[in-house]
DNA sequence: TCTTGATATGTTATACTATGACATGTATGA
DNA sequence: TCATACATGTCATAGTATAACATATCAAGA
C-alpha cells in the first residue's frame, strides 16, 4: 500500500514520513485564519498523536511532552488535547478513554471510528452528519443533538485476513 | 412487554410502579432460559438501574449494592454490571462512564443513545444494526464489527421546550 | 465418598483516568 | 499604568477500573 492515503475510511499503511509536518502546516495555518493560539505545547501534542497513527492515553501523550521538556502534571495534558478536541483537530475515543488526531480536519464533521481490538488501529470515517442514523432517531423523538460519539469494535481487514491463514 | 414503555425512543414520562419488577421476572425468564445464573446481586443490581431511569456510575449502585448487605468493594459492582452488560440486560453509556438498564431487552440490538446534558435523562432507542451507518461503512471497508457504540449527546424535548420558555 | 473443575462472592491493594485550585508569566488594550 | 484575558505550570484530589488472592458452592466424574 504505496501512497499516502488512498484509502481514507480504511486501515491501508502509508508512507509516513511526510505527512505529520503537512498535517501539523495545516493546523497552523486553520488555527492562524481562526485566531487561535497553535502553542508549543498543543503543536507537540498534536505531533505526538499524528506520530503514531492510533489512540494514545492522554498520560502516554504528557510522558512524551514531558520527555520534551514540557510539564509533567496532567493538566499539561489534558488542556492540550482540550484545545486539540475542541478546534477539531483531534478526536478522543470514549470507548478507550483515548486520543487520536482527526484524519481530515479541514471539513467540518461527525467522526466515525473502527477500531481494531486485535491489533489496535483505528480508523475514522467521515460521516454525513444529516444522513445519519442518529439525526434521523433525533429528529423523530424532537432531539437536538450536539455532538455524537459513534465508535464500533471489531476485526480489521489485515487482522481478519491473518486469522484465516 | 407492551405497554411497558410506550415511547421507546423518547423521553415521555411514564408510569414507574410496575417496570421495574416486570423487567425482573422477564430476566429472570431470560436467564432461566439460557442457563444463566440471575444470582441475588445480579439481580439487585439490576433492580437499582431500573429503579432510577438514567445512567448510574458503578460506584453508585456499589453504595446501594452495600448498603443492602452486599460487598462493598469496586469488584461486586463491576462484577455484576459486567454480567448485565454481557448479557445485554444492561448497557454501558461510554461518554459518562455509567451503566443503564436496557430498555427492551427481548430482542437483539444495537442501542443507540440520547443523553440530555441538561437533566441527564437518557434514552436508548432501537436501531436495526444491519442498516445502520456503522455498517454501511464497515462493509465498505471490510472491518467486521463486533459492538458499536451510539451515542448523542443534546438536549432533550423537555428541556428545548423549558428554554423557550 | 472423595475429588476435581467451574462458577460465584468477597477482600485488599493498586492502576488508570480526569479535574480543582492556585501561582506565575506574557500579551493586549483602556 | 492598570486591568483583562489567556496560557502554562504546580500540587492535591477525585473518579473509574482491574489484578490477585481467599473462600464457598455445586455438579460431574473417579
Ligand atoms: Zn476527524
Ligand atoms: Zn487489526
Ligand atoms: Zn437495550
Ligand atoms: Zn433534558
Amino acid at each position: 500500500m504505496p501512497e499516502m492515503d488512498p484509502n481514507p475510511i480504511g486501515f491501508a499503511k502509508h508512507d509516513h514520513s511526510h505527512c505529520v509536518q503537512d498535517a501539523v502546516a495545516a493546523a497552523d495555518r486553520m488555527c492562524r485564519d481562526a485566531g487561535l493560539q497553535l502553542t508549543p505545547v498543543r503543536q507537540r501534542a498534536l505531533e505526538i498523536l499524528l506520530e503514531e497513527h492510533r489512540a494514545l492515553g492522554a498520560y502516554d501523550v504528557l510522558a512524551r511532552l514531558s520527555e520534551d521538556g514540557f510539564g509533567s502534571q496532567p493538566p499539561v495534558a489534558y488542556r492540550a488535547l482540550d484545545f486539540l478536541t475542541k478546534h477539531g483537530l483531534a478526536h478522543k475515543i470514549e470507548r478507550l478513554n483515548a486520543f487520536i488526531a482527526c484524519a481530515h480536519p479541514e471539513d467540518r464533521h461527525t467522526p466515525a471510528f473502527l477500531i481494531c481490538t486485535s491489533c489496535h488501529a483505528v480508523a475514522e470515517a467521515e460521516t454525513d452528519p444529516s444522513h445519519s442514523l442518529m439525526s434521523q432517531i433525533a429528529e423523530a423523538t424532537g432531539f437536538r443533538i450536539s455532538r455524537a460519539v459513534l465508535e464500533a469494535e471489531g476485526t480489521c481487514p489485515n487482522c481478519l485476513e491473518k486469522e484465516d491463514a
